[in-house]
DNA sequence: GTCTATACAATGATAGAC
DNA sequence: GTCTATCATTGTATAGAC
């Protein structure tokens, strides 16, 4: 069936992330990547648009799920509501095993400024496609613009939590923990507001 | 005094305007862009970190003022309010000639997929500095994330208005404009929360 | 339909001369 | 502070092998 070993992008992501660990993002070259994957630089560059990708591509899935939590919430849901439908659906994609990854992932994402503005770059296009899908179902605009950030938030909030914890549970308890704090934080905001 | 010509940052900046908006910003080389400024490319990667920065470097001081504007508040002074006082400080940084500027560099950022990433990612920054000023000052955390999303995202809306208005208005008006929008969004995020 | 070989343009770094 | 020169690396383009 298979003429070549299967899954090459999952090996240069295990290559890529060996050699990140090894010695760092910057001093690891793309040729070096698909070399450890037993591949060349051109397939490397057919599958993945650059080299952070490599490391990102999971993440580019997240930006349908949560549309389409948004999308699958009952007619009569509130906006907050369907907020929570969409933080879900990403929440419902992560494995323990990603768990594990993340581990390794994220302090190198954070040791690089490259992928540091791509981690920031993913985290925007995920709170601009659940904005565009409340707005879609008729939230007014800031109201959208506001729940999208602050579910974004507490989902990026969970999740350094999660990702760093050594019981098994869920993320999605971590996340509506952190959302709690957001409900804390608006009566508050509005109980204040009228002072200033 | 002047063994060269003056001002190599705003000859470069002003060189890379002119050939972006002729030919775009990929079909331009930064050798091109340091030429028409009468300089090499090693120069140009001197004074400045990438060709990206070299028309976002504008945008770097704007993190600085962002903080000062809370630093400076009064000591008696709401969380909301320190957050408008940062708002205050960013928007008075904008001149009528970068209005000018603005309506041709915009286009040009969202063309390219390079240039709105690095876009994406000085936004973050300012909302960042906004963040962690206003914890500084003793906000609760999620208060301050909250008032840092909504106070960027109100400067930017507002930015995007004044930007294209044919008045001279100024910037700060369409700001606070939209920070009404966010209040009023609050009201009905606390009234309904309840709901769900 | 997936991979390889080769050649190539552009970014960005570096070292030494003026 | 700028220049020339050279260099490694990313990323593209093409043509062909299995």
């Amino acid at each position: 069936m298979a003429r070549w070993e299967p899954d090459a992008q999952g090996r240069l992501l295990r290559a890529a992330l060996e050699l990140f660990a090894e010695r760092g993002y910057e001093a690891t070259t793309t040729a070096q990547i698909a070399e450890r994957a037993g591949l060349t630089k051109t397939t490397l560059f057919r599958l993945f648009a650059d080299k952070r990708e490599i490391v990102f591509q999971g993440q580019s899935r997240l930006v349908a799920l949560v549309t389409r939590g948004v999308e699958e919430s009952p007619a009569d849901a509130t906006a907050s509501a369907m907020m929570s439908n969409g933080l879900r659906e990403l929440t419902a994609a992560h494995t323990d095993e990603q768990r594990r990854t993340g581990r390794i992932l994220d302090p190198i994402l954070a040791s690089n400024p490259d992928l540091n503005e791509r981690a920031i770059s993913k985290r925007f296009a995920i709170t601009s496609a659940l904005e565009a899908a409340l707005t879609t179902r008729q939230v007014d605009e800031w109201q959208a613009g506001v729940l999208a950030d602050a579910g974004i938030r507490a989902y990026y909030a969970g999740y350094a939590v999660w990702v760093m914890s050594e019981a098994s549970d869920p993320l999605i308890d971590h996340v509506l923990a952190q959302l709690m704090h957001f409900e804390r934080a608006v009566e508050r905001l509005s109980t204040g507001a009228a002072e200033s």
